[in-house]
DNA sequence: CTGAAAGCGCTTACAG
DNA sequence: CTGAAAGCGCTTACAG
């Protein structure tokens, strides 16, 4: 049993293989009857084109490629997952959709944008929470191929983001009107080059999570901000464990880098014997799966991932099919979850 | 800015473009200084080579194609995680690990199969709890591309698996020994063709289930028997709702389908006023990652995850490399953790 | 050790 | 509406 070819069926169809390949491709140049046949027989001997010969061929494999840090995390599966659904819905899972994880390694990080670019491995590229090296997005641009990137801005790309200040905003609002005075903030890097770099969305939090502190009088003390790097329960357990070891403790604390840091907050915290939300009030962020059933139940920030998985997989279908003049900027709403963590 | 390919490569070193090729390849035929000058050119003008030329040419791509119901759902992605981990551990993230969901339709799945076969999509097919459709393992020796199963036994493919007899015979042990005397089990389909279809784990466990209650002389009743087909926190909840509607009420539950069940059948039971573990026993399974963290944290088996996505890699180059003969099958040891859900 | 040449399986102007 | 033909960018025997 040999592999079909395009030259078998056409020979099995008795036409030309051009006409195979125009039936395979929708060309509206081509009989019905003929059209009929050659789908005949390509159901009856199961054949499907090779697809390196048609990327090869035609300078496009329409697959998606999807970088992240890590692609087992739980924001980065929440979204591919939102993105898959996306794919069935629309019935367009022809789009492969490849993830490929930085280990957040920059280096590995710039030689795969290298290697998408050049190797041409994919006919758009989603990046999470990633900066792209300098020059790099000109580059895709001129190559054809669109760069959507969510969790972070840059003028010469499509984005996709929740309103990031707003929802730092809410978070601290909720705490403040809810009595708390020492406020303390964990977040991704703020700082390029710093040990935790650059997180778009942990300045855009931060900011908010100040405005709101200025606006109800409290001045922003650097005292409670801690920045992080891995997003972990782990690594929330050690940030707290080092805060205990201040003189003053904070009442609150907003864990704007997500819930898995939320939840080992809480556990270092009960370790301790604080109890949650007495003496220190708990906010996550991105209401990961579990959340709900932490001990506390974690208040925390929705993001609406659905949409965000929405919005990233019909962009990059649109841009793949050229059809977005300019860069498209999307903000979608971010939502308070009221639980037990911060009451 | 033109993209380069290997005849630009070639004239700038002043070589034949076989000479580039035998260098990108690290054939041995070629030398050292010929090699070096090449890959000088390579390095400085950002060179790759075009992924679909290669393949088309060679018939192999290296991809690894990863099949599964959902990538999203924990234990998927905790999977691909350890394979992703060993790809960074080896240096060999040349492996593209494409997943694959079927959204847990048969029909789907049969198409991808086919897909990945004729279209020659990878060199290699990883599918986690799939029950391959008759003919397609035969099918995809004779292509040479191997297949490995992850959660599944089939003499004509290598496997991976826990031993889920084990598992199922200590998680029911374990709450014998508490004292336990009506016992549940929740797990996945256990008949092909039925509603749940069938699932080689499920049956497994259950098998090991029945033998431990057997052992300890009660009589093991299908009364508290539930198959279950998403592995949902929702689904969980469904299911022990309606468990409340019998007369007789379990005074454990075994939730061989996974954490997630577990952890809604716990929020079910506290709703109904059951307290957990006085009232009611529960053990999970596959120790998720926020296991440790529900209220009360949860008991549960835990399959040793990044064994087998090594396992499972090193398993997939191998095979890639013709350096398998027969079938491997590889079966890993369960382990139960001890919290205070079931004690 | 080096290079010329065939060909992988398609798509896409192009001519009829 | 149909088909002949060029060519995408590589790899790999093969001859020298």
């Amino acid at each position: 049993m040999k592999k079909l070819v395009i030259k078998d069926i056409a020979k099995l169809a008795g036409v030309s293989y051009s006409a195979v390949s125009k039936t395979i491709n929708n060309y509206p140049d081509i009989s019905e009857e003929t059209r009929e046949k050659i789908q005949k027989i390509i159901s009856k001997y199961n054949y499907c084109p090779s697809k390196s010969a048609q990327t090869l061929r035609s300078g496009k494999n329409n697959n998606i490629a999807f970088m992240s840090g890590r692609v087992a995390s739980h924001f980065t599966v929440e979204i591919l997952g939102a993105i898959e659904k996306r794919t069935f819905a629309t019935g367009k899972y022809m789009h492969g959709i490849i993830p490929y994880s930085t280990n957040y390694d920059t280096a590995i990080m710039n030689e795969i944008f290298d290697k998408i670019l050049y190797g041409r491995e994919a006919s758009a590229i989603v990046a999470l929470a990633m900066n792209p090296p300098p020059g790099i997005l000109q580059k895709y641009r001129k190559a054809g191929i669109p760069a959507i990137l969510i969790e972070n801005y840059m003028e010469n790309a499509h984005t996709v983001n929740i309103d990031n200040k707003k929802a730092g905003f809410m978070a601290a609002e909720y705490l403040l009107k809810g009595g708390r005075k020492n406020i303390g903030i964990i977040c991704g890097g703020l700082k390029a080059g710093s040990k935790f770099g650059y997180s778009y969305s942990a300045v855009e939090r931060k900011a908010g999570f100040d405005a709101a502190l200025e606006q109800y009088g409290v001045k922003p003390g650097d005292e409670y901000l801690e920045q992080c790097g891995n997003y972990t329960i782990a690594e929330g357990i050690e940030i707290f464990d080092s805060i205990m070891e201040n003189e003053k403790v904070p009442d609150a604390i907003f864990c704007a880098s997500g819930d898995m840091t939320a939840v080992g907050v809480m556990e270092s915290a009960k370790k301790h014997g604080l109890k949650i939300p007495d003496d220190l009030a708990v906010v996550g962020f991105d209401d990961s799966q579990c959340s709900a059933f932490v001990n506390p139940p974690l208040t925390t920030i929705r993001q609406p991932i659905e949409e965000i998985g929405t919005e990233v997989f019909d962009m990059a279908v649109e841009a793949i099919g050229s059809k977005i003049k300019g860069f498209r900027h999307v903000v979608v709403e971010p939502e308070l979850i009221v639980r037990k963590s911060a009451s």
